[in-house]
DNA sequence: GTAATTATTGTAAACGTTTACAGTCGTAGT
DNA sequence: ACTACGACTGTAAACGTTTACAATAATTAC
């Protein structure tokens, strides 16, 4: 009624604990704790006046005391490369769907490669912040001879999208088999006529690129074509060394008429590059992607690319997840993969016709 | 030197506590404390012997209970409405650097909409489980009327990007001047020489969309430009929608020369579906992005459109935040406004003669 | 060598919950 | 009304730290 809006009651409260509530209520403590946990244990009209107590005070269970005491936060945490990579938004998406039923919560760590140090990550994953870690990304100080995973054995790791090196294949993964969709890929360019096919990777010391080269290599062996030097470039997974890397392939000696570029981004990068050298895509180079991201349709030309099933993939993964922590954790131990599906649109054609 | 590689020691451990270390160094627990968070405050000798019984037993101290013990976590919580989205790389990249220099740990949490109810939301800020929080979202179930904000006077909020409602200004935000930015797109518009200017918005409850909306009518308003019904349609943030939006307003008798889109996600979706309708941009219609996200300057047309300081964004919302942490909260208070700017790449030019 | 001072360590309480166990109350069967 | 049983509630311990305070050891000043 007055017209300045009332004071909120929110702010400055000294900090409200369960005795407080108990005291008004007339109960004990371990009443109020069972009002809120399990709240068919208590009668009805005890519960009523707690529960009034609670508004009463305004009390909020103090989240802290109730994870140190019970061991456990409820929390899932999964960890990504970069956060604003559309590529995670369908594996997130996946991820929540099933975790969020199963009462859990989901926050979400970044772990840049520049910023995340050997240390940091194995405190993170030694700590018991979260009950369980999603990996989405590769550039961990371990595996790859870079150390044990440390796990103390309390939180599960579960790896999805990347394939960790054969001595952690004790660390359940959810993934397509990036070699066999590389070669499929690779393939697709040799079927509509390309010889000189470049490859371009992320970082070289990534597994996931590294596999896609492998894929490329293997399709392009097994039909005969040779890989001239530098016609694999690291476009590191960014625009801008994309469009580095693209200027270097059109100075090639032997151009190719066709670059696979180990993501989207990249290939994002590539066309800009491509676009800026006014070279007409697909009529003079080809371009094929990898991962189908949203932004993969909308682009001009639209790139065909090679999807990943990343909501399945993400349900997947959160599903070993659940069962990881709620011990069934022997029988789903060990990789499992999802199919891959070659998109075609527009960025990829018949090679000019000269060649 | 066997030829299997030997097991790891770390599976199964059963929970060393502080304790066990205290014992096996032959101290008191509180030296083992102490070693471990103020080193300075015990002897060398001891601080050897301890440091030898914690690798020896493999300790590590038990976050929970020292978040609990402590009342905080050294965890500072980005609240955003998508991680997939590319335009919060930036501002990301600008909060981390300053939280982290001070100890800080990042977490991320995503509030899809459709997934985050009111309760939830709210419980998420009183829970204690981060010493802060940074929205980077508006869809929130407080503000606008929809209750107050459910501060504790712990854990402060700072957002950022968006603007909160009058009533709510004693919350600390960091973010450009949505009105008169979207004013100076349209004005950029008008001077080309477009008359017919559509707008496509958000959501229509977001704050941020309607400043921006707002500002596109000031605009043509000052300029004595009518808004011709239905020309402002809603694009809900997507490419799909956009893409939607876009048809819609191809359908109008009084076909727009330009379309403002509040985002550039819309805008990208905007360009993909004039694409499908075979229309030239920018020579028949021309396209207004919004924020500048990464790939506005690898669409093609590269987008015109206008950019935020993300990474500043990022960068003094963090400081904002470490202020109010420390409780200088009361100095910087209110809504500090940062500086936007227009980016002329392509999409936008004189309309078709006709017009 | 003794006293005063400081540096280092130990003792024990506290943080706010949850939960095993014991106790009490209510109800129903006799 | 008494007993027995079940439903409900209270008591108190425990979780693993940190930290105020007390106690001891080492060092310095005489």
């Amino acid at each position: 009624m007055s017209t300045k809006p009332q004071q909120e009651r929110s702010l400055g409260t000294p900090e409200v604990s369960i005795r407080k509530v108990a005291e008004l209520a007339g109960v004990s403590i371990a009443t109020v704790s069972r009002c809120l946990n399990e709240p068919d244990r208590v009668r009805e009209k005890t519960r009523l006046k707690v529960q009034e107590a609670i508004v009463a005070t305004g009390y909020a269970p103090n989240t802290l005391a109730r994870n140190f005491r019970r061991g456990r936060t409820n929390l899932i945490m999964v960890v990504l490369p970069s956060v604003g990579d559309p590529f995670f938004t369908g594996v997130l998406e996946g991820i929540r769907r099933v975790v969020t039923q199963r009462g859990y919560t989901l926050i979400i760590s970044e772990t840049s490669a520049s910023t995340l140090s050997a240390d940091e990550m194995g405190a993170m994953l030694v700590s018991r912040q979260a009950d369980g870690f999603i990996l989405l990304a590769s550039n961990f100080p371990f595996g790859e001879g870079a150390g044990p995973v440390p796990s103390r054995g309390a939180q599960p790791i579960v790896i999805g999208c990347e394939t960790m090196s054969a001595s952690l294949s004790d660390v359940p993964s959810v993934h397509i088999d990036n070699v066999q969709a590389a070669h499929d890929a690779t393939d697709y360019l040799l079927a509509q006529g390309h010889r000189r096919i470049a490859f371009m990777t992320g970082q070289v010391d990534s597994r996931l690129t590294r596999d896609r080269e492998r894929g490329y290599r293997q399709a392009m062996e097994a039909a005969s074509q040779s890989v001239a030097a530098d016609w694999v470039v690291e476009g590191g997974l960014s625009l801008e060394g994309a469009a580095r890397a693209t200027r270097l392939l059109l100075e090639h000696p032997l151009r190719p008429t066709a670059i696979f570029c180990a993501n989207d981004e990249m290939a994002m990068g590539c066309l800009q590059a491509l676009k800026a050298a006014r070279i007409e895509v697909p009529a003079a180079i080809s371009v094929m992607g990898f991962d189908d991201i949203r932004y993969a349709a909308v682009c001009n030309p639209a790139l065909t690319t090679v999807a990943q099933p990343t909501e399945l993939i993400g349900e997947r993964v959160a599903q070993r997840m659940l069962d990881a922590i709620d011990g069934h954790a022997g029988e789903g131990s060990g990789s499992e993969v999802v199919p891959h599906r070659l998109v075609i649109r527009e960025s990829v054609s018949k090679p000019p016709s000269g060649d």
